[in-house]
RNA sequence: GGGAGCUUAGCUCAGCUGGUUCAGAGCGUCUGCCUUACAAGCAGAGGGUCGGGGGUUCGAAUCCCUCAGCUCCCACCA
């Protein structure tokens, strides 16, 4: 076939994406092979391809496409995450545009906007993953609202309730009141911000004095309950036991009450307590017995509970009270303040401590077997460093707040019975039946119980990914889950193992016994060259497709892979992308140059014999390489490896080698030895550029019409033969010498040397015919006089002579050669002096006092040689 | 406040339990080449007291201590 002179990455791309498809070749039944199976992690379905899903999902498909050609059955699930707030506050946003508002709709009408939205506009981001040749069982997708995953969750927790570790309960949670929901502590992130120390007045009762406190937070006031400090603080040693003070503009009299919590050094020792808006003031309350007054609505405005202020927003009542304390003689200072307040992971406002009615996971138990299967290795982290990191969560793990006050979810299965109590079942007909025993009453009806408004934490359908996508929950002693689980490999980011990979080893052991998978590869945060973040905000995160288009999906994949070792942050550079591209343009060009060959029945040359015996090998030891590289997810390095030997070996070096004069054919048997490393090589790197290896090996050979690339076969390393390869090596030096004086007296590269040579046993004869074809040489003679008026240069132990004559400096020559003797005597005393040292003899493994006699007798020849050629010169 | 990790060539990084080929790779830089596969290329070259200091050892980029700088995670004292 005559291939197109020019690669252009885009046609081809789309010819063979559409292909596989066509033949089903990424789809996975269960059958008799050992299976492999990746479950990828499911991009909101709201998102868009960004170039943390260009990495994460890069390294999934090399992984899935290698494991495919490695005789394994391979299954990528792919999938979508309905993300509850994040989706949610996306169909919020395109309503209110419309000019409707959520709190205008039912829960119903709701919802029916919201899977509108999600049809017409989710999962873009599966679409664009197969831009980048990604292998996914596309027939296999799920979501984790679909109806057998929502019929999962609702199992699950209908079974954590009966085995007792899902309770309901007043708690004090992370309240987001811009999403209106309460939030797991994970969902907090905490940011240093500067604001204000406020110290309040607060007067003692019956008495002139004022006792002085310091917040940061004085808005709070409102639902101050007490006041504490230390017992042991001096300076309240003389407050009368019962005494108390009054709440600034509030006039609220509370109780000073004495604790060891409170920080003497702190301020002025003093602290306010307000049980409802503060974790620590919440403990207090509880152990003092205080009142708790919630002071705010779910949207972070004042309530009407104290009377004043009411419906003043949080952060504009701060401000207020500042002014009216001020202006009420209240306020005895400000001073600027820095101190870590925790936002909304999704909304990014301040979360406000919020005590309110929740549902929680009791995670203690679940987290045993979770945390001993990694730290007995029966999952694999890389880098093991997150080992720690992990162990540490998981041994302070706190209960799960999986309740959300939102309606794009899974639907608490909680039903609440008209004279209190409430029953827990999979459907409403079961919670009928429930709802009848528990009650006595058999007249209850559906339309008397009321199902519970929350909806479930998205972690706690994602948790369950694994198995559910096997559908291992509804029924667990299926087929496929039996054959596919546990999953082989998850590839993941280190921002989500609490909210993702802990939780799933977690439901792993509870529901299979079984870890979810094997190994988790982490990687590391996408950067732009500078090292910041890539974010909207900076607007410094390129478009992934815009990308694909410019390089092809081949190149921008090798940019990913080339840059990025496990746990390492990818400092992204656009240049490495045209890298990507410049590589497949070598692998196209090299296709051309064997491909234009006219093939001839004729005797093979020296030269090509040796250098297909030397590919072979050379072949044969990368494979090895790259083998080793994978065993320990070193996918860069095996990717670089890959690089050098396809650009280096082969292209450098082997083709020219092999190629023939213009206008001459080649020989047969050297053509088909050719095209056999071809394939090869298009097999080896087919799981890093999917699509130009596949176009070139279906040009390589007549191939089936169901055949393809992605489902051949990896070729295998034959037994190491290092004496070939090291014969070689002594060749490759000899070559470059000669071209390296070529470049110093600047001799063009048409223009024919003669190579004279000392023979020794260090003089790979075998490969002169290569020598000569890579150095243009006319002859390489054998010779025993040295050559004074020839450029010489010493390869180990062998002399070698480009004869020049007229175009030698032979006092640069001698200089040259003196600085060489005198460093290797250099190098020669610094072995005599380990070899003289009694210890070192006696220490040293013998290997290592072996090699360093040989570093000696190769020094000592060495050095024998350069003196030669200097009394030549001489 | 607690913990983990990092610091090697101009840039991005390999260097595993101390000892061959230990100071490496890719990119960039410099020099010379438009040599009919590829200028998206070819042939060469230069470049680092392995963050500073100390120690262990016959021997340290590698192990220990210490100092400095950076990153991340956890907790969150108003």
């Amino acid at each position: 076939m005559q291939i197109a002179d020019k690669y252009t990455p885009q046609q081809l791309e789309a010819k063979w994406y559409q292909s596989w498809i066509d033949k089903g070749l990424f789809h996975s039944e269960p059958d008799t092979r050992e299976p492999y199976t990746i479950v990828i992690p499911p991009p909101n379905v709201t998102g868009m391809l960004h170039m943390g899903h260009m990495l994460n999902n890069t390294l999934q498909d090399v992984l899935i496409r290698r494991a495919r050609m490695s005789g394994k059955n391979a299954c990528w699930v792919p999938g979508m995450d309905h993300a509850s707030i994040a989706t949610e506050a996306k169909v919020v946003a395109m309503l209110h545009e419309q000019g409707i508002e959520k709190a205008d709709l039912t829960r119903e009408e709701f919802l029916k906007y919201a899977w509108e939205w999600k049809e017409k506009y989710g999962g873009v981001i599966l679409k664009q993953l197969r831009k980048l040749g990604a292998s996914c069982d596309w027939d296999r997708t799920c979501f984790t609202m679909d109806d057998e995953r929502t019929e999962s969750v609702l199992r699950v927790f209908c079974d954590l309730y009966e085995k007792g570790k899902i309770y309901r309960g007043v708690r004090m949670v992370n309240w987001d009141p811009s999403a209106k929901t309460a939030l797991s502590d994970e969902e907090v992130i905490f940011k240093e911000s500067h604001g204000k120390l406020y110290y309040l007045r607060y007067k003692v009762e019956g008495s002139d004095e004022a006792l002085i406190v310091a917040t940061t937070r004085p808005e709070t006031i409102l639902g101050d309950t007490a006041l504490c400090v230390n017992p042991n603080d001096p300076r309240y040693q003389h407050l009368a036991a019962d005494a108390r003070v009054i709440v600034p503009l509030v006039g609220r009299s509370i109780p000073v009450i004495r604790d060891e919590y409170v920080d003497i050094e702190f301020g002025t020792g003093a602290l306010k307590v307000t049980p409802a808006h503060d974790v620590n003031d919440y403990m207090l309350g509880e152990k003092y017995n205080l009142e708790t007054i919630d002071i705010f609505n779910d949207d972070g405005t004042i309530n009407d509970k104290v009377g004043i202020y009411v419906g003043m927003d949080r952060f504009e009542l701060r401000k207020q009270i500042e002014q009216d304390l001020v202006a009420a003689n209240l306020m005895e200072k400000t001073e600027d303040y820095t101190n870590n307040v925790g936002y909304s992971e999704r909304t990014g406002v301040a979360i406000e401590p919020k005590l309110s009615m929740q549902w929680f996971l009791s995670m203690e138990e679940l987290s045993k077997p979770a945390t001993k299967a990694v730290l007995e290795d029966i999952i694999c982290f890389v880098p093991e460093k997150y080992k720690n990191t992990y162990r540490h969560w998981m041994e302070n793990i706190k209960d799960w707040c999986i309740s959300r006050q939102l309606w794009w979810g899974q639907r608490i299965p909680a039903y609440y019975l008209p004279k209190g109590g409430y029953v827990v079942a999979l459907t409403a007909e079961e919670a009928l039946e429930k709802a009848r025993a528990k009650s006595g009453d058999e007249t209850l009806q559906l339309s008397d119980l009321r199902q519970d408004e929350d909806v479930l934490d998205t972690w706690f359908s994602s948790w369950l990914w694994p198995i559910s996508v096997f559908d291992g929950i509804r029924n667990p002693d299926n087929e496929e889950i039996k054959y596919y689980y546990p999953t082989n490999d998850l590839v993941t980011g280190p921002d989500i193992i609490f909210f993702w990979v802990a939780r799933m080893i977690m439901a792993g052991f509870e529901y299979r016994s079984a870890e979810p998978f094997r190994n988790v590869y982490f990687t590391g945060i996408v950067r732009d060259k500078i090292g910041r973040k890539m974010s909207k905000q900076l607007g410094n995160s390129p478009d992934p497709l815009d990308l694909i288009e410019k390089y092809g999906a081949d190149g921008v994949r090798l940019a990913m892979l080339m840059s990025s070792s496990a746990g390492n942050d990818v400092m992204f550079d656009e240049a490495l992308c045209e890298q990507g591209r410049n590589f497949g343009n070598k692998i196209w060009n090299a296709y051309r140059l064997l491909n234009g060959w006219e093939v001839k029945e004729q005797e093979q040359p020296a030269c090509n014999r040796m250098a297909v015996a030397w590919f072979n090998e050379k072949l044969s030891e990368t494979l090895r390489e790259v083998e080793a590289d994978f065993r320990q997810y070193r996918i860069s390095e095996a990717c670089m490896t890959l690089y050098k030997l396809f650009w280096d070996e082969f292209s450098g070096m082997y083709l020219e080698m092999v190629k023939p004069a213009f206008g001459q054919p080649i020989d047969a048997t050297t053509m088909e030895a050719t095209k056999r490393f071809f394939d090869a090589l298009m097999r080896m790197l087919h799981p890093f550029m999917p699509f130009i290896t596949e176009e070139i090996w279906q040009d390589l050979a007549p191939r089936k019409e169901e055949e393809s690339i992605c489902v051949a076969s990896m070729p295998t390393a034959s037994e190491e033969q290092p004496a070939l390869l090291a014969r070689f090596e002594l060749a490759r030096e000899v070559i470059s010498s000669v071209r390296n004086i070529r470049n110093q007296k600047n001799l063009p590269q048409k223009e024919q040397l003669t190579l004279k040579v000392v023979e020794d046993e260090n003089y790979p004869a075998e490969f002169a015919p290569v020598i000569m074809k890579l150095a243009n040489l006319t002859a390489i003679e054998p010779t025993t006089e040295k050559d004074p008026t020839a450029a010489a240069f010493i390869v180990k132990t062998t002399q070698y002579f480009v004869p020049l004559a007229g175009m030698i400096d032979t006092e640069a020559e001698k200089k040259k050669l003196e600085e060489e003797l005198k460093y290797f005597e250099g190098f020669l005393r610094s072995v005599m002096a380990k070899l003289s040292n009694e210890r070192f003899v006696q220490n040293a493994p013998e290997k290592v006092v072996a090699n360093e006699r040989a570093k000696q007798a190769d020094a000592e020849a060495k050095i024998a040689a350069i003196k030669e050629q200097l009394t030549a010169l001489k």
